[in-house]
DNA sequence: CAAAGTACTAACCAATTAGTTAAACTAAAC
DNA sequence: GTTTAGTTTAACTAATTGGTTAGTACTTTG
């Protein structure tokens, strides 16, 4: 960022600019994302971009600060005031729900960076994701001590649930094309909404102890039981 | 593809290409993917790709069918052999968990390509996933209508699995990176083996029809069988 | 008013990149 | 040994792209 403090109208072509860059780079991606391009939807020369945010990879973090690193704190914080670990990890999932249904392109931007390793990921914005996880690996231990949730990898469910999510957010236009061609059944898209209440009981569910009488074993464990 | 038949050193040279190329897209995307790059990497001039395969998008698009579309089948018929609901979800898991571990650069592309809302992906690979998950949809269905699963939507699941697992794969660098500078209590990287194993294991959880006090009838586990 | 600082732009550049071409190489067939 | 079809390559081009520069308009300050 320009170092100088930005005027209201200077705020203004800023967020513009951030705003255009959320959309394109959940697009095309890092690499495929167009500084041209961003500069022509975001109604601002290209110039402007490098004046008051810097180069491609500085507008990136910019970008990825103002969805995801800026809340941390506020996911922290909300999940901590549920009082049972089921209720706890809703919170989780609905925090991750709100923040998606406000920058829907997040996911996107997100699953790009998984696939790339993290490439183009700034530091800080790994700190930020660390701290968020590290609240429910909190909320899993929490749960698994009053045995009523399984062991499971915390990081593995962040991701399932961030998974599903993004291709709730903005995918259902893609697996509709995969189902059309293929001629699959599958129900017509449900609203995010709906579909995030049915990700958040999926979640609990697949973390959820179940009663040992209710367990069926089709394949006995070779190599040492796993609870 | 070149109409003409390749010799049988043409056929390494396609095969190295086409390696050299799943790494490359899944590393970098489409967008930054180089055509330099890959055939340097793949150690042939670069106007041996464009006689072969042909430009960018049809090298894409080989490189789709041979690590997911020409299996589509094999996914059918394998998941199609198990006997109960849930042993043709811990075969629809498994299948996905061998096709990842031949090609595991795969989930990396795939979660680039529906990021993008599958700008890239060609039609035939579209038409073949959609096939892979009809199988899981008819799977579910039929194990809601024996009440041992809770209704859930089959793209969410597949999902689910292929998000988790391909973070697995080859994400768990970054994971420990996050919590590395997170400073996050996280577990020590599992093998993609037993970190399957768990995801299969979760999966059949997430859709298990919890019973509500005792009555749910566990599924009569099947001797000898193993695949 | 003038001096200075901020916000923005048109035009430009150097480097990169997908894709092409024509020539050269290889190995088997004649 | 020559031909021929298939394969591979060095060199090139046309277009794109990230980034820069010099200059302009507007606003604030002395």
């Amino acid at each position: 960022m320009h170092p100088t403090p930005a005027t209201p109208a200077a705020q203004a072509t800023i967020r513009r600019i951030l705003e255009t860059a959320v959309e394109a780079f959940a697009e095309k991606g890092f690499a495929g994302a167009r500084m041209d391009e961003i500069a022509k939807r975001a109604k601002v020369n290209k110039a402007t971009i490098y004046y008051h945010i810097g180069n491609k990879a500085a507008l990136y973090s910019a970008v990825l600060h103002e969805t995801l690193g800026q809340r941390a704190d506020l996911f922290i914080e909300t999940v901590g005031r549920g009082r049972t670990p089921e209720e706890k990890l809703r919170r989780y999932v609905r925090c991750i729900v709100e923040n998606i249904m406000r920058y829907p392109s997040l996911p996107r931007i997100f699953m790009r960076e998984a696939a790339s390793l993290g490439a183009h990921l700034p530091p800080q914005t790994a700190t930020d994701l660390g701290r968020i996880i590290g609240v429910l690996t909190q909320t899993l231990a929490e749960g698994r001590r009053a045995g009523v949730f399984v062991a499971a990898t915390p990081v593995l469910i962040h991701f399932m649930i961030v998974g599903a999510l993004g291709y709730y957010a903005q995918m259902e236009s893609v697996i509709q094309r995969f189902v059309r061609e293929a001629a699959v059944d599958h129900p017509p898209a449900a609203s995010f909404e709906a579909s995030a209440k049915e990700i958040e009981d999926l979640v609990v569910n697949t973390v959820r102890a179940v009663p040992v009488t209710a367990i069926a074993r089709p394949i006995p464990a070779e190599k040492g039981d796993r609870s």
